[in-house]
DNA sequence: ATTGACAATGGTATCGATACCATATCTAAT
DNA sequence: ATTAGATATGGTATCGATACCATTGTCAAT
């Protein structure tokens, strides 16, 4: 059978220590409800038999795995990235472990990747992709498991949501650039399959801007290979060609802000004197050093260390998790508008 | 000991199928084995009865988790953040799913988090850090598991290697712009505390001006919460201040890049012609549309597929798994040099 | 008709930890 | 002295799938 080397066992280190299996369990689990002594015994044989604790052997009696699965829609360049980072940190602390898969903006994908993650009897869900197929969802309740959704606030969330209105904020930065004097707002976004936080954001600049002027909305439909400032710099030609009288741009992400600023410098068009510019998320490349970008400030790290967090209250604590945790973003000025 | 519900398994499968619990487990994973009419029944009794494999006690009994473990320095904004998508795809394909961690550039913290992962017994293990502390190795060659070492080719790896030569990328960069009449060349990056990529760069670069210039050098040690396009600002006025005849950077990587540019733009220093500039990486802000930058481009989403077919291998085939795979790297020519 | 090879299937032990219950010891209260 | 309660520990069954070996059936070759 073995393929693999033989592990040291708990047993193992239970008859080095000269006492019972359980016992040294529970100096794993629960060290308070183990003597002192005894715990200092057992502390000696695991680390001289160099003795791992097996998770998966445990996971099988407990029925509790002590494992997240997340989904995200892609990780390269995106503003996932960091809300990964703030899990797995936060995870790791609780002793938990995270299982990351990625579904490509897909709803079809993830229902997949959710089935075969159901496989591995994970104690929590995270998913980041806004749009579910009705398989998935029928899924995900019947598995009763928490099921975080990050980066929005849903009306109903499946079980709790950790994010922000991105309504509320594509309504303020507008809001923010009327302030201004601006007054002939555009507002450009890339439309991926499956996903809605851009659409909503996008519905909070038509909300500003109603009664002011008619919306100029450049969607732009996501092409694999092709990158978010490639669209920026096709959508500011548009922009120019159909509303050559616009002041402003609203941008659903940075990405986007850099490539509209790097077109905007090739046709000699200044910002912010000529066009104010804004992004959204606050990446690394709108800071002062760089584009000096305004845009607005999304805590990435903090929903994906909030949310580890709560999932480690849904079990040790009898606290009532949150059906809905507000993460607040902030308008960055810099030198753009 | 119930807090999560009671799942359906597989004898239960077994028993509306009319077979023996066997048959269901090899109609999961060797199916060719199963007479077709009874694997109908039993994908039939699956279907009924919304049954999905529990890994957890698969892993148990056959002593394989299917499971990989990767540590990476950090993704948020991170060159690593495509291998991870690599990772994560290559493998869900095979039925193997990611373990991720984060170890901030920290040998030590790698070392606590590889421990705690060996307790999830993974079939492998994937490194992008470069560095180990000495106890880590110890434990990584004990555990008899294959390791993947990314985006390098170490003389010795621990097990196998998947990357490519920094050194010989940094030389390479250097002999570009030395090609193209740049005599005067400076080299920018940032000290991560236990990192070795970004110092075999510049030894390429070292190498490649031997006996053409003396290295014209900055090196800023990295500081949480400061961005690399930040270094990037302060490292061309470091420049500009101790060798105003510089007349090319190159830059350890692509958001250094950025700051250099930018900081550039606003000192009036123009961008090839009085200074070029090369970047690394090839992020989506060097595309055309963006920055226009020069730069040395990496392939990380192949990088992390292909170890994923490694392990595949590794535990499929009788092939032989080579030591080192060398991912090659181009050069990508744009604007800045 | 017999044999052998192979395909298809099942019974039982097992993986390594934890739940559950039982037991022993000790302290504090009556 | 007796009891109640808390603390510390252990024995045994169990979680759900798979390894290992055994068994049955089928078909071609002799």
């Amino acid at each position: 059978m073995q393929r693999q080397k033989k592990w040291v066992t708990m047993g193992d280190v239970a008859k080095r220590a000269g006492v019972g299996k359980i016992t040294v369990s529970r100096a794993f689990r629960t060290p308070e409800k183990v003597n002192a002594a005894t715990r200092q015994k057992i502390r000696e044989a695991v680390e001289e038999l160099g003795y791992v604790l097996d998770e998966t052997a445990g996971a099988l009696s407990s029925k509790r795995t002590r494992t997240v699965c997340a989904v995200v829609s892609t990780l390269d360049q995106s503003v996932f990235s960091s809300t990964v980072d703030g899990l797995t940190d936060g995870l790791s602390e609780h002793g938990m472990q995270l299982f990351l898969g990625t579904a490509n903006y897909n709803a079809k994908t993830e229902e997949t990747l959710l089935n075969t993650f159901m496989g591995r009897r994970p104690d929590a869900v995270v998913l980041t992709n806004s749009l579910h197929t009705e398989r998935a969802i029928q899924n995900l309740i019947t598995s009763n498991l928490p099921i975080f959704e990050l980066w929005e606030l849903p009306d109903t969330p499946l079980y709790a949501a950790v994010g922000f209105s991105n309504f509320q904020a594509g309504k303020d930065i507008t809001h923010y650039l009327l302030a201004r004097e601006k007054k002939k707002i555009a507002f450009i976004r890339i439309k991926y399959q499956d996903e809605c936080r851009g659409r909503l954001r996008m519905e909070g600049y038509c909300d500003a801007i109603e009664g002011i002027d008619t919306p100029r909305i450049i969607e732009l439909p996501h092409e694999n290979g092709v990158s978010a400032a490639e669209f920026g710099a096709k959508g500011l030609s548009r922009i120019v060609e159909r509303w050559p009288d616009t002041d402003a741009v609203v941008c659903a992400s940075d990405p986007l802000a850099l490539g509209v600023s790097c077109e905007a410098m090739r046709r000699g068009i200044s910002i912010p004197q000529e066009l104010a510019l804004t992004g959204f998320g606050d990446f690394e490349l709108a800071g002062a050093s760089a584009l000096g970008l305004t845009t607005v400030h999304i805590d990435g790290y903090k929903m994906g260390r909030t949310t580890a967090d709560l999932i480690h209250n849904y079990y040790s604590g009898g606290t009532e998790i949150p059906k809905v945790t507000n993460i607040n973003y902030t308008i960055i000025q810099r030198n753009s508008a």
